[in-house]
DNA sequence: AAATGGTATGCCTATATAGGCATGCGTCAA
DNA sequence: TTGACGCATGCCTATATAGGCATACCATTT
């Protein structure tokens, strides 16, 4: 098997760097495709590609303004990623020696079961 | 070409389930490969290259403890990712109608540049 | 209606998995 | 030393992209 399906999935959504660039560029307000491309140095074709993508994940959202599309950012389907890799905070808080410690004692209780 | 390597990235490491499933079970303390297999259920090889994939990223460290080999977490390396989406923050904290209107601004803003 | 600008898609290729299995290896116990 | 146990890998297959190109579509402007 590949891996799962980029669509349906938000994780696999923004796995790709260009991607993550089109949301950052998303931030500044709504955009045409071909200027997405052009500012990520891609083809057009590309760019809408990579919008269809985060569209289907809820990532984005497509306007039609007269002869052009524009795409803008809703960024509410990020919110789970940020809770998710939150609840890892104290993880990467602690000293990693902290953490050592607190991993063996872990260890041992589990051990001793 | 296909997604870039899961490997050397961690946004492509996290986004599969299965590797998910086994960092949030590592929070918990070290666990040998086996057990991990077995609470997740997949086979033994399976998780045994997931984890492979997370030491690569960094997300996990392996102890040898006798005959069994102890993978522990490390999560310094979903910080990037959390501060990345934290970036959005405002953005899905905003209300929808809001985001609209601030977004319509910058696009007028923009287009009489 | 015809021409043009702005996008979305289809098609084809190369590549990187994720799974399933069998098996090689290193370590500890008898 | 011989087994058994716990893992890591190699191999093979099916699948899902990401890119590059050409082209079909749609709405707007002459």
């Amino acid at each position: 098997m590949a891996r799962a399906a980029t669509t349906s999935d938000v994780f696999n959504a923004i796995a790709e760097p260009q991607r993550r660039e089109i949301l950052v560029l998303l931030r500044a307000g709504e955009r045409p495709v071909t200027e997405l491309a052009g500012e990520l140095g891609m083809t057009q074709p590309q760019a809408s590609k990579h919008l269809r993508v985060l569209r289907e994940v809820g990532l984005v959202r497509d306007r039609k303004a007269g002869r052009q599309r524009l795409y803008g950012l809703d960024a509410r389907g990020l919110r789970p990623v940020h809770e998710w890799t939150g609840g890892f905070e104290r993880f990467w808080n602690e000293s990693l020696g902290r953490l050592d410690a607190y991993v063996q004692d872990l260890k041992q209780t589990r051990r001793e079961t």
